[in-house]
This record gives structure tokens, C-alpha cells and sequence, in this order.
DNA sequence: CCCGGCTTGTGAAGTTCTTCACAAAGATAG
DNA sequence: CTATCTTTGTGAAGAACTTCACAAGCCGGG
């Protein structure tokens, strides 16, 4: 109904684009539960620390979803903004790694809400295997290919050991996962096609020890 | 005795060259362990999946570490970077928040690795309270100030509901920490000073999500 | 001691991302 | 119905980041 969706995709977007699309969302969510219909792309900006031009030129790169005078439906962006991000239906994930911060994650109710069900939880450790984790069977990573088959499993969360973590992935990648999470700390290499996000925490406390360490070093710390 | 270090950081050095820091400090502590003596950018470059000009540019930015025709002496470099991201030294973290995420984040050995110290632990449960972990009292976060003051603690991680993070994090600004790991998905508002980093999960997978919709919808996917 | 091979450090060019600024268009009031 | 006010969408300008390309410097061999 509004600018077509698939046809404008010829440029490439850039990955800080689509983290601030992912915030919009879910300043549109809140603003949506407060009640609020319209919005405008200041006060989206606002919310989203950044600038109304930068609001205006990301939503821009997908069509004309706001109209003039008056600013964006809340409800209706909402939506285009799930479909753009591919939120509008469920990925079935598996979890390999059920150490501490593989359950951390499992227990997250953030992935479920919006869509990414672990539908599968794989560890090495055989002291872990046959536990059930609410309706999940804990299986042996050795059987990570026949379990990503038969779970039909598109994205794959690494919380696992470096040294590990190789292995499973490319090992996930051969039988066809398009996605990775990975929280290992060790960039992985998969082939074009593949898309890999890595979480890394050590490295963002060595960002903050730098900027406080810069901070010492400047005359306005 | 190489090239000056605090005076040339007049420039402002970009996010993504800091992780890339980072990450070059990983691979060179890797290599030294695996006996290597010196590197090229070439090398460097391949393994952090980056470019050799990217490596030197990165480099020359903090002095001039390497020597030509033959590369960077590793455990040298690893010193300078170490100097440069601030972690000759160990930091004194606290911890916000004692559930799932929390206790998966105390019990990481790469935080400790890497000289950041968890000295306290709070929680606003009751139930949570008074426990001890690995010799850390987990304190009720009423009396965060008291106990931010009391361990001279300068980096706060802040791991609870978002609700919850806005109030915490001022508070903590308020006695003076000057850096904040945040996992609650909302964006904290920070005086000039403070330096924040976000761990947003939900968002990466987002990101995932985003990158699978549109290999599906491109017709080289 | 000199020469050829290799690698750094860095201006310049190229690319990508962000901000500016304004025409176009819808809303509202009179 | 017109005038005015607001806000979008978007070329163009500007800033930031990356890549190129090459002079300068170091090493080892003859």
C-alpha cells in the first residue's frame, strides 16, 4: 500500500541502521502500551539518542511509512518495522553450550517474546545430557547434526569455549544454519551467505577501560 | 622510547578502532603463547578479519610499534596495547543484579582474566541478600552508594530489568563511576564523563533475523 | 659495504555514514 | 477556502572511516 518493500532493498543497509530499527521497535512497543497513536521522528530520536534526519533517512531507506504535519502511526510503523526486521513470525534456534551462560539465556523470556524459540539445547558434557530444561532435552553435541535436521533449526547460539566453537559452527553451517550467535570469544569463519553476530562482554569492559583510562589522560576528564 | 602516547591522542579514536584493539591484543597474547616473536600486519590483519592497512592505520594512531621489513614484535605490541586500552592495571567492578544473567557474569573467568575484579554484589531480592558468592557478600542495592563508595568501585554492570536500570545507573553516576556495562535493553541518559556500552542479546538476534529475512527476499541468497 | 626484498607508516583518494536544509504535503484554525 | 503551522522525505554537503599506494627504513646475503 505504501512504497514497495522488496524493490528498494537494492542498496545495502548498514548494520548501524538496522541495531537503531531494532530500537525504534521497541520504543514504538512502549509507546504503543502507553497509549500514544502518533509519533514524530524528534521525539523518536529523542527516546533513541540520536537525530530526527537519522530517523527520517533509516526509515526512508524502506519506503514512506510517516505522512506530513503529523508524524508516524505508532501502531502501524510498529508493524512495518517487525516486517523489515523479519520479527513478523518465529525462529526456531538452538542452543549449544548449557554452562552457565547457555541457561542464563534459555531462561531469558527477551528471546520468546519476540520470536526466537530454543527449540533445541545441545552440551558436551554428559553429566548435563538427558536433563530436560522446561520441555527441552538436553542432547549430546556429537548429535548436533541429525538434532539441527530434525528441529529444522535456523539460527544457532554458541555459548561455548573458544576452542569449541570452530568446530560447531562450521559444523552447523554445513547443514544449512544461515545464523549464528556467537558469545565465544574467537571470530569465527563461515562462508558468504552466513550471517554471524558475536557478543563479546570482556571486549566491551576493555572498551570502558579505555575510556576511562582516556579520560585520566585528557585535561577535560 | 617509541612514539609518544598521550600526546598524540588529541584525535578522537573511533569505536571500532578500539575493538579492533581489542581484538589485536587477543590474537598477539595467542600468538605468544604460541611462541611466535614477531607478526605482520598481514597476519594480524587475517586473523582479526580486517585489512593490513586497517592494522597500521589502527596502530599508528597511539606510536610507532613495528619495524619495517620485518613486523611487530608481539609481546612488545601486546604491552603497548595493553598500556593503550588501559588494562596494565586491575579495575573494581560492581555487579547489579544476582539473578540468571548475573550469576552466569561472576562466575565468567575472562572478566578476572583480564584484571576486572567483582568487589560487590547487589540485588533488591531479599531472598538473594546476605548470600555469599566466591567470598562476595551480595548486598540489598538500597545501599548501593554506601557500598560503591566503600570499594571504590569504577565500573558498574549493570545487570536487571530495564525498569530498574535508569534509577541504579543515576545513582551510581551520582558517586562518581564513570563506566557502565548495561544488559538492560533501554538506553541509559548519562552525563558527559560516563562512558556506557550496551549488551542488547534480543538486539543481535534481531540483527540475525534482519540479515536471514533479506538473503530470503535477494535473489543471491 | 652494497643491493634486493620485505614491511611499516602515512598522505591522498575513495567510500560510507551522518547532518543539513528545504520543498512538498497534510493538518488546523479562522 | 486560504493562510499558517507542522513534519516528512530527500538531494546535497559534510564528517568519519577505510583503502590505496608508495616513500622510507630495516634485514640478510653476497
Amino acid at each position: 500500500m505504501e512504497g514497495p518493500r522488496v524493490g528498494v532493498l537494492a542498496r545495502r543497509i548498514s548494520e548501524s541502521t538496522v541495531r537503531r530499527l531494532s530500537f525504534y521497535l521497541r520504543i514504538l512497543e512502549e509507546a504503543e502500551l502507553g497509549g500514544v497513536g502518533t509519533i514524530s521522528s524528534e521525539e523518536l530520536a529523542e527516546r533513541a539518542a540520536t537525530t530526527a534526519a537519522q530517523v527520517r533517512k533509516d526509515l526512508s531507506l524502506f519506503g514512506s511509512f510517516g505522512k506530513r504535519g503529523l508524524g508516524y502511526a505508532v501502531r502501524q510503523l510498529a508493524t512495518e518495522l517487525r516486517d523489515i526486521l523479519g520479527l513478523d513470525r518465529s525462529w526456531r534456534v538452538a542452543l549449544v553450550g548449557a554452562g552457565r551462560i547457555g541457561s542464563a539465556l534459555f531462561e531469558y523470556p527477551g528471546f520468546r517474546r519476540r520470536g526466537f524459540e530454543i527449540v533445541a539445547v545441545l552440551d558436551a558434557d554428559p553429566n548435563k545430557q538427558g536433563k530436560c530444561w522446561r520441555g527441552v532435552l538436553v542432547r549430546d553435541v556429537a548429535e548436533l547434526e541429525h538434532v539441527l535436521r530434525a528441529e529444522r533449526v535456523e539460527i544457532v547460539i554458541l555459548a561455548i569455549p573458544a576452542p569449541a566453537a570452530a568446530d560447531v559452527s562450521a559444523r552447523a553451517v554445513a547443514v544449512g544454519v544461515k545464523g549464528i550467535l556467537n558469545f565465544a570469544p574467537m571470530q569465527l569463519r563461515v562462508p558468504a551467505g552466513v550471517a554471524v553476530k558475536d557478543v563479546n562482554m570482556v571486549m566491551e569492559l576493555e572498551a570502558l577501560s579505555f575510556a576511562l583510562t582516556q579520560a585520566g589522560r585528557t585535561p577535560w576528564g
